[in-house]
DNA sequence: TTAAAGTAAACAAACGTTTACTTACTTTTG
DNA sequence: CAAAAGTAAGTAAACGTTTGTTTACTTTAA
């Protein structure tokens, strides 16, 4: 039996991520992706059962997958909360800046039903993404360092900003400077860990 | 000459943005929103260009342009820094979460190119959006009551977090206790307040 | 009468997906 | 230990639909 060339497996995945972040969700077609990954369109289809198959496994194994394992890089839960904290947001600006693709369909969960709807599914079914923050936040909470909210509530409140600054970040990729350092970075968790601070 | 039914012009509008929400902007097709309209297709290109100029200006002139009016209302830059936050930040919630719809677009801004783009021209060349929160910025950076940083690092600190609570609030409006109220979207407006005082 | 607003029906192009076939590798056989 | 048999991977070309947009015509009110 033939076996799986793996290397159009992944072709077929980045393609898919890039034609996303340049061109947007709703200009990613199967057979533009067939023709600009060089093989047929029947191809993609033994990999994967069709497009939506395609785009919520990509979104969850590959985007989240590998984001999830970039962030939680040299954490760990027992951590003090600011140097935690600093190390997450880091971990956040340097993998997601140089991954502009993920960070792409990352926003795209945000917006599109479809994946919104995955990425919910999977969250609640299966535990959560990210379950070592959970464990730092309640340990930090129950050594009553920093207030007691529910997880979601801490979650808008301690990493939405950082995501956005990384948007901020490749918006001003096209302008003569660049105001998104990590210098900038650091003094927002700085404020970030300040606020939420007991 | 026969004048323009002004009530299909808004429901091309609103009916548009009801798909985009319900089923996601890669599911709006122009033949599906006259049908859903109960209209010629033709009669969509009277009123627009082509497609993408009918979600520009749905982005900019009907969800920007009405969602700044309300964010605004009662605001204004000479209030005292906290009592000018609430303000913001409850009027966002409350707009918000009585216009999923608008919300929903909002969102896509952030990741559709196609939208994105439209917002950065039309957000740096006309001068800004939200024009009267860079003076209530400005004034309070100048008093020294908080912290200095560009205004787009701003904007990530101090509104990220209530964009993202709506989100969960629509979230939570399928499961069994809503736990975004007006009590939270206050105690972390106050949290971020804390953050970006001196 | 005039002219834009509006409709029903159609256009070519692109869509997601499938059919019919070939290729390339593993396993079985003499 | 080669050669034949078997099988999933992969391809080229096509399927019927739907896409964005237009053509040819009708309606409406100034």
């Amino acid at each position: 039996m033939r076996p799986k060339n793996l290397e159009k497996e992944a072709a077929i995945r980045s393609i898919a991520l890039q034609i996303i972040s340049d061109e947007g969700l709703e200009n990613l077609s199967m057979q533009k992706l067939a023709k600009a990954a060089n093989i047929s369109p029947r191809t993609i289809y033994i990999k994967y059962e069709n497009k939506e198959d395609l785009l919520v496994k990509l979104f969850i194994e590959e985007v989240l997958g590998n984001y999830e394992k970039a962030v939680l890089q040299n954490f760990n839960p027992e951590m003090k909360f600011a140097e935690g904290m600093k190390r997450l947001w880091l971990n956040t600006f340097h993998y997601l800046k140089n991954n502009k693709p993920s960070f792409s369909l990352i926003q795209y969960g945000k917006s599109s039903p479809l994946l919104n709807k995955a990425f919910q599914e999977k969250n609640i079914l299966q535990g959560a993404f990210f379950a070592p923050i959970h464990v730092f936040l309640k340990t930090n909470v129950e050594a009553g360092l920093i207030k007691d909210l529910p997880h979601d509530v801490h979650r808008a409140l301690l990493f939405s900003p950082i995501q956005d600054l990384v948007s901020e970040y490749f918006d001003h990729l096209d302008r003569p400077v660049q105001i998104i350092t990590e210098e900038v970075i650091l003094t927002c968790c700085e404020i970030v860990i300040k606020g939420i601070t007991n």
